[in-house]
DNA sequence: ACTCTGACGCTAGG
DNA sequence: CCTAGCGTCAG
């Protein structure tokens, strides 16, 4: 191929159902790139069951044992489309065979691709052998990316989910044929090509060009994630498994005595209101736990149930803890694919496309929300190295001190944040105390949920609720907030006046921007949203900016040889900390350069410092000195 | 009797 | 404010 060319790449795959005794049960194929999310497992299983004899038998056993062990796609190969010749190609995928990485790694070095999904694309090729792929060398194009910097808010369109709606319909009737299949990629691929030769309307759009290059350019780090995935301890696991599911059967009856013999469906919130207010008649322990005008019944949620120190609300919060937990070990559990090595390992996948602010999201399964609990021994590091993770500490208010440039806050964490703590000087601040003052116990929770309702554009009622305090209270801490730092409510309404005028918010750092319509609603309740939208988009936007760009420092410092590619390895991000997997004795190392990428990310009037720490498991981190 | 769907409730993370 | 995911329940 000519050098500079340019062609669009995707792959297509076959979705599989595994049960036990080795048996699979080919479901469908699909071209979109990925593997298959929660809906679509459970679309996969309902087929399979429908499908074959050896699915049933296995399903009528021991539900303990005889479970399916998940769905999972099969990679069949790629498929290319060159634009100057609009020719198609198919490349196989042969086990083994490294004629297929030779020619893949040609294509992604030497033309420019096109794709909708950049991040599956680089995770296949690493798969099948592509040695490296890198941010700043590959030359992505990504279509879903585009639309997504076009409209934030809108799920990812962008016209192809034309073609994939179409296959949809294919998969569903379970008679996909090889042909439809590939004719299906080539269409996808043809489609996506179009969408790059018009350009789209996005060089015209002012300042979103910049965000285009870094976004594909994260898109290829996020490829490299997903193919390096997190080592699960599948014992540990399932030891939490059978702790948790004795502890649900536990609760069961102790509910079942408390309430005198009768069974109840516990996670039921209508059946758990029912015995909290109409048996038990308990009162409603406080204003809000009559919810919305929407919902007949009253709240059932954790904060409710804790204030009425009742011991079947302890029961109640005890057994959704406990469901938790075993609902988790098996969706992690049911993810895990062990490779070549005998290690098990999460590969989740890192979007790019789903969220309005410009975050990240995790999903299928999610690991960024993985409980600070025990759930976290689960993650471990391989045999020879441990975890080493790097946080931003309250990132989200050093960047408010930033774009609001409070003299006060920017002083805060300029000279204050190494020897107080931040949120005892908030409150201090808010008091006219001297920064060092100490604070009674309570206040600096106080101080920092006020200080996140700022954060969120969150108003008193949404405060006092939080913390559970009077509407009057809650002005008090907001006001307060406002006289320390007077600059925050003027940037406020300024962020809110542009919004008015453009009708859109604008991310400083990328020049991503959100529209927001309702800004300029006739209701009340709509243009109010908007106004807190409009707020927190700038704010959490910039945020992830920073660590985006520190991400792709990192990218570029491994690159350069600072950091050695092969004894440390970026695994999972987790909006202000990224989660490094790293050769014991290369800890010290890599940790000055982790250091330095995520310090260095943004030149702030305030600085970002990282708390670094390191363990065998993502949950026994010990904090590391600063040296 | 069974299956699917969409709305809602709750909780985990930030 | 931004998410993902599990669960119930009515239609």
């Amino acid at each position: 191929m000519e050098e500079g060319a340019t062609c669009a790449i995707g792959t297509l795959q076959r979705d599989v159902v595994r049960v036990v005794d080795g048996v699979e049960i080919w479901f469908g194929f699909s071209s979109n790139f990925r593997p298959p999310d929660a809906d679509e497992c459970k679309a996969a299983k309902k087929a399979a069951k429908k499908f074959g004899e050896s699915f049933s038998r296995v399903e009528d056993g021991d539900e303990e044992t005889a479970s399916t062990e998940g769905v999972f796609t099969e990679l069949l190969g790629f498929g290319v489309i060159f634009e100057a010749t609009g020719e198609f190609f198919f490349l196989p995928h042969q086990k083994g065979s490294l004629d297929l990485a030779h020619r893949l790694d040609a294509l992604i070095s030497r033309c420019r691709v096109v794709t909708y999904h950049a991040q599956e694309v680089v995770q296949r090729a690493l798969d099948v052998g592509v040695s490296k792929v890198e941010p700043s060398t590959a030359n992505f194009v990504d279509c879903r990316v585009d639309a997504w910097l076009m409209n934030p808010d809108r799920a990812y369109d962008g016209g192809i989910s034309e073609v994939s709606g179409c296959f949809e319909e294919v998969t569903k009737n379970g008679d996909a044929s090889w042909d439809s299949a590939t004719a299906r990629l080539r269409a996808d691929l043809a489609l996506a090509l179009r969408y790059y030769q018009r350009g789209s309307e996005i060089p015209r759009m002012q300042g979103i060009s910049f965000a285009r290059i870094v976004e594909a350019k994260i898109a290829v780090a996020l490829g490299a994630m997903q193919h390096r995935g997190m080592c699960f301890d599948r014992h540990e696991a399932n030891t939490q498994r059978a702790a948790a599911n004795a502890r649900v059967e536990e609760l069961q009856n102790r509910a079942r005595d408390v309430i005198g013999g009768v069974e109840i469906n516990l996670s039921s919130a209508q059946q758990v209101g029912d015995v909290l207010y109409n048996q038990l008649k308990l009162p409603p322990p406080s204003a809000h736990a009559m919810k919305g005008a929407k919902s007949s019944h009253l709240s059932t949620s954790v904060d409710v149930l804790q204030q009425m120190k009742h011991p079947f609300a302890q029961i109640v919060l005890d057994h959704r803890g406990a469901l938790k937990d075993r609902a988790m070990c098996d969706g992690y559990d049911k993810a895990t694919v062990v490779n070549a090595e005998g290690h098990a390992r999460i590969h989740t996948r890192w979007n790019n496309t789903s969220t309005a602010t410009g975050r990240l999201s995790s999903s299928a399964p999610n690991v960024q929300q993985v409980g600070r609990g025990s759930m976290r021994n689960c993650f471990i590091a391989p045999p020879g190295r441990v975890l080493v993770a790097a946080d931003y500490s309250q990132i989200e208010l050093r960047v408010l001190a930033h774009l609001t440039e409070d003299e006060r806050l920017i002083s805060l964490f300029n000279e204050h944040s190494r020897t107080v703590d931040v949120f005892c000087a908030i409150w201090n601040a808010g008091r006219n105390l001297p920064i060092e003052t100490p604070t009674e116990p309570g206040t600096r929770d106080i101080a920092k949920r006020t200080a996140y309702g700022i954060v969120y554009g969150q108003h008193a009622t949404g405060l006092a609720e939080k913390l559970n305090c009077s509407k009057f209270e809650a002005q008090g801490y907001i006001a307060a907030f406002h006289r320390a730092f007077p600059r925050v409510q003027q940037w406020i309404s300024r962020v809110i006046q542009t919004a008015e005028r453009d009708g859109a918010v604008i991310i400083p750092f990328s020049g991503r921007h959100r529209p927001l319509p309702k800004i300029h609603s006739n209701v009340f309740s709509e243009r109010s949203e908007a106004q807190r939208q409009a707020v927190n988009t700038v704010i959490q936007g910039s945020a992830s900016d920073l660590i985006k760009t520190a991400m792709l420092r990192w990218c570029e410092a491994t690159k350069a040889g600072e950091a050695r590619a092969e004894l440390v390895e970026l695994v999972a991000q987790i909006h202000d900390e990224l989660l490094f997997e790293c050769e014991k004795d290369y800890v010290q190392e890599a940790v000055r350069v982790i250091r330095s990428c995520m310090e260095g990310a943004l030149c702030l009037s305030v600085p970002t410092p990282v708390k670094i720490s390191t363990g065998k498991s993502w949950g026994e981190l010990v904090e590391i000195a600063i040296s």
